[in-house]
RNA sequence: UUUGAUUGCUCGG
């Protein structure tokens, strides 16, 4: 069953839904009950194709048949909501999980957390993350990802960079994302300098830089017009050995 | 085995 599950998962992230959905038919038709597991992968598969009523309509009929929905099922729910600029309306799920008898975990605090930060919400972000937190519930390096990059967007870098410390004072190691994500900020400013001193710390740090931290870099010095600096950037990409893409 | 964070351009809203 972990087998089958990993093959319908790589159709479902391929874009592949309606022959994954297919193959659970069949396992059913054999009298095959899906697990919990076999059925969040659906429901991911059909949100990831904007397929929310489909996935809304499985959820029921599974709990029709017994089977509980759990966190992982509501997640990516929780995501489409979100990313159709619907935050109020995922905060109202969230709050209804909460009074149900759904464990949520650090995912989906993370999820509503950082869509109050991209509509700029940062009070509310800020909120919620605290009361996950009195829960029992530690914030990740998700969590605080998209924190430091939704301030720093806003061009409150030393809220930022106080959220920074404070995540590598409770040991929860910033990677690559969250120094991509403040390079970025910095390079979307034109601030080159502070973006390149980001770079060596991420070094000093001992976070390799990938594609998309060269990306923003190379992107920062062309807007600026330091063309030579720019071709430089991919030079030591490559010496790097990270691809241009 | 299943859910969340970061980069470009164009067009549309």
């Amino acid at each position: 069953i972990v087998t089958l599950n990993t093959l319908i998962n790589g159709l479902c992230l391929e874009g592949r839904v309606s022959e994954a959905v297919e193959l659970v038919d069949r396992m059913v038709e054999m009298r095959h009950k899906p697990d919990l597991i076999m059925l969040n992968t659906l429901i991911n598969g059909l949100c990831l194709k904007g397929k929310v009523y489909e996935a809304m309509v499985l959820i029921d009929r599974m709990m029709e048949n017994g089977c509980q929905p759990d966190a992982v099922t509501y997640g990516p729910v929780l995501c489409i909501m979100c990313k159709s600029g619907k935050t109020a309306l995922a905060l109202d799920f969230l709050r209804k999980m909460e009074k149900g008898k759904i464990k949520l975990g650090v995912v989906q605090y993370s999820i509503v957390i950082d869509s109050l930060c991209k509509d700029g919400r940062f009070d509310d972000a800020l909120n919620l993350f605290k009361e996950m937190e009195m829960k029992g519930i530690k914030a990740d390096v998700f969590t605080y990802s998209s924190l430091i990059g939704g301030f720093c967007n806003d061009g409150r870098w030393n809220d930022g960079a106080q959220l920074l410390r404070d995540m590598i004072t409770r040991k929860i190691t910033p990677n690559v994302v969250t120094f991509n994500s403040l390079i970025d900020s910095f390079v979307k400013e034109g601030k080159l300098l502070e973006a390149k001193q980001l770079y060596d710390e991420m070094i000093q740090r001992g976070i390799s830089p990938d594609t998309i931290t060269y990306n923003s870099l190379i992107d920062g010095f062309c807007k600026e017009n330091r063309l030579d600096e720019a071709n430089k950037m991919i030079d030591l990409m490559v010496i790097k050995g990270c691809n241009p893409d």
